[in-house]
DNA sequence: AGAGTGATCATG
DNA sequence: ATGATCACTCTC
């Protein structure tokens, strides 16, 4: 059985992070035992103190976002518009409050209970392709905030197969999602995703 | 294009 | 305390 991706991986660069998060596996284990996966096929890079989009811009420091004041590795997970979770890896450094959101995968684990999750989802496509959806296929919420990811308890990356990691030039590369009034950084290209994949979400940036 | 939904945050 | 905002999703 694959073991988590080590600290090492998330201790650098938040865009190289947020690229080579492409293609591996996300994993959540649900209290009664269910493994529920996915595929990495879509994130967004948020660079910290000097970044006008992300939560802890111009060092902006609050419960919300404390996560991702702590070390690398970890997930931090907000609920946001009243109803929607999203999930992050923090980054980088101690003290260096960057992340990558994770925006789609491609669910490959658990299909059987993910359906009922996403009722309003029609096809596969549906299921996670957005930042809330793959947090309601995968039963991901504030409690894991804070969770470990290297720890591999409840939800953690793996690594994924090889067939699933673009190479450089399968990369597609844009601008963030929902993201407005950040001066220069609301087009800033941070958003990556995996081209030609069904499981990402809109715009697919062809 | 508009509604839904409530925690969060900067003001004061 | 209060009001505006929000790294979104669904339905029309």
């Amino acid at each position: 059985m694959p073991r988590p991706l080590p600290r090492t991986f998330y201790r650098r660069d938040v865009v190289d992070v947020a690229r080579a998060l492409l293609g591996q596996r996300l994993v959540r284990r649900l209290p009664d035992g269910t493994r529920l996966a996915g595929l990495i096929v879509e994130t967004e890079a948020y660079c910290g103190i000097p970044d006008k989009a992300a939560h802890t811009a111009n060092g902006r420091r609050t419960a919300r976002n404390e996560t991702m004041w702590g070390p690398p590795g970890h997930a931090y997970v907000y609920f946001t518009y009243g109803m929607h979770h999203c999930m992050n890896v923090v980054a980088g450094q101690r003290d260096e409050p960057v992340a990558a959101l994770i925006r789609a995968i491609e669910p490959t684990v658990g299909l059987d209970a993910i359906w009922p999750a996403r009722s309003s989802a029609r096809r596969v496509t549906d299921l996670c392709s957005g930042p809330a959806k793959l947090c309601q296929a995968l039963r991901i919420d504030r409690e894991l905030n804070g969770a470990d990811l290297v720890g591999g308890a409840d939800l953690w990356i793996e690594p994924g197969p090889a067939s699933a990691r673009p190479r450089p030039a399968q990369i597609a590369v844009g601008p963030r999602i929902g993201i407005a009034n950040a001066e220069e950084w609301t087009t800033r290209p941070l958003r990556f995703l995996i081209r030609g994949n069904a499981h990402v979400s809109p715009p697919r940036l062809t």
